[in-house]
RNA sequence: UCCCCGUUAGCUCAAUGGCAGAGCGUUCGGCUGUUAACCGAAAUGUUGGUAGUUCGAAUCUACCACGGGGAGCCA
């Protein structure tokens, strides 16, 4: 096993004269006169070490084996380089190949891929630059996420992936069940009998974590959730995943300003602690995935977020002299184009808006005193969207019990969640946080499915 | 789920009804402290599947599968 310090990343950072050994795959091999060369990647960073093999060190089974996917140990000197690509490399003094790669059926060349193909051998992928850039700063964002909140105080609750309580409205739901799909019971009216299921009734894959989340925010003040949730929406776009990853923060004594302050505090961490961290990987992208990343990132973490109301945001999309797609009215929902026109032309940064209609927005929510909109914000980030939504919680219990019928929704399910509000209620506020979407910010990626290791999409579940 | 586009060598793509092609990769040879090198040669195909139209289909039609872009749903 490798350890601190005898990572590449480490290894390249050493004195010449060094001694080392170092273990990785090859990335390519290249031959002149005498001498040969090989670039060994362990994925601790973006560069490769290369090897330098002198004619004669190493027996010609052996070298013929350092191909292009193989995984070697190799030890030697580390020596200045006197080649461009690099300011040192290692004069190998001995090489162990642990497992050969046929060089005619290995599938990665040097040359770019399609990240389609890519894809396709994601068992792979992850051993190309991309996607060891892309993996990196995931990796990152993960720790960065934990940090800001426990930097804070915020409490780390598990909340559950498996929910019995179809409540939370979120989307459709994969329903888990160990009835035989063969032959399942049924009751005397013809319906599916789940009693007789593992846990007596219907469940389901979690779609947010948020209503536990809210439990618990309401004894530890501040907490958040951090794991997988789960949509069985049939979307089909470079945007949606089946099961993605999502953080969700939940406050008490907190209403929708210190929702809106927290959001943005979390975003500018998150990208300075990656600008920090992965610089090597950001410029990657910027060079070749997408030339505006890191300005955007650098822009982004310095500058203050735009806030409008929905009303305000209606207003100027209906002034904005275009012919939408999608028309322009106080009570519609925001269509991509709308969005999008409002980070990346009107006022080209971050947006939040916040007071939507209380008709397209969720049960749960705050309502204002106006009778028409809730206390809701959306963060829209140009060229992706929708990267936060959050709300304050309506904490009244009249009022919630009011708008969960005013849904039709059956009040049963709700019942822990209305006694959060007989019981020391307070105000508090929350927002979710869907990883792979910061990702596709950061790394400029062009498809959510390239910024998760194994992407589970309709009709699609490989690896 | 809807609309549009695509599927040809390992990869990226040509060939628009008449002999299946190129570049890269791979293999072999040459040259070279190399860096997505360069020069020469070779191997590589059930043209996504099924059915149809036609003397003849990679090419036209229908259905299916898969992929991409846009939309809806949302994070």
């Amino acid at each position: 096993m490798l350890g601190p310090g005898g990572y590449v990343r480490d290894i390249l950072a050493m004195p010449v004269g060094s001694s080392v050994g170092i273990s990785g795959w090859v990335k390519t091999r290249r031959d002149s006169k005498g001498i040969h060369f090989a670039q060994v990647n362990d994925g601790s960073c973006m560069q490769d070490l290369q090897l330098v093999i002198d004619d004669g060190v190493l027996t010609a089974e052996t070298l013929a084996l350092v191909t292009t996917g193989a995984s070697v140990t190799a030890t030697g000197e580390l020596v200045a380089s006197p080649g461009a690509g690099q300011s040192v490399e290692l004069k190998v003094t001995g090489l162990a190949v642990h497992g050969g790669a046929d060089t005619v059926a290995y599938p990665l060349q040097k040359k770019g891929h399609t990240m389609e193909f890519l894809r396709d051998i994601a068992h792979l992928r992850s051993r190309s630059n991309t996607f060891g850039a892309v993996f990196r700063v995931r990796n990152a964002v993960s720790y960065a996420i934990h940090r800001f909140f426990q930097e804070r105080g915020f409490i780390y609750v598990h909340t559950p992936v498996i929910t019995a309580s179809d409540c939370e409205g979120a989307g459709a739901m994969f329903g888990v069940t160990t009835l035989d799909m063969q032959n399942v019971p049924r009751t005397q009216s013809g319906a599916i009998d789940f009693s007789q299921d593992f846990f007596g009734k219907p469940a389901y894959l979690t779609v947010s974590g948020q209503l536990e989340a809210e439990i618990f925010a309401l004894a530890f003040s501040n907490v958040y959730t951090f794991g997988p949730t789960f949509r069985a929406e049939n979307s089909n776009t470079p945007r949606h995943l089946a099961e993605f990853w999502m953080v969700e923060p939940e406050m008490a004594f907190c209403d929708l300003a210190g929702d809106m302050r927290l959001a943005e505090d979390f975003l500018k961490y998150v990208i300075r602690y990656v600008l920090d961290t992965c610089l090597a990987d950001i410029e990657f992208f910027t060079k070749r995935i997408d030339p505006t990343v890191l300005g955007t990132l650098e822009h982004v973490a310095s500058v203050d977020f735009e806030h409008v109301t929905y009303t305000e945001a209606v207003d100027i999309l209906e002034r904005a002299g275009r012919n939408w797609e999608f028309p322009v009215e106080w009570g519609c929902d925001l269509q991509a184009e709308h969005e999008r026109f409002l980070t990346e032309e009107t006022f080209k940064r971050p947006v939040i808006v916040t007071d939507y209609p209380k008709q397209i927005k969720a049960f749960y929510m705050r309502a204002n005193d106006d009778g028409k909109t809730v206390r809701a914000m959306d963060v829209l980030a140009p060229r992706i969207g929708e990267i936060i939504g959050g709300s304050q919680r309506e904490e009244r219990h009249d009022v919630l019990q009011a708008r969960i019928m005013e849904q039709g929704l059956d009040l049963e399910p709700y019942w822990w969640y209305l006694d959060l509000r007989r019981f020391g209620s307070v105000p508090h506020a929350g927002f979710g946080l869907g990883v792979e979407r910061i990702l596709m910010y950061l790394t400029g990626m062009k498809n959510i499915r390239d910024v998760i290791p194994f992407p589970r999409t309709p009709g699609s579940a490989e690896f």
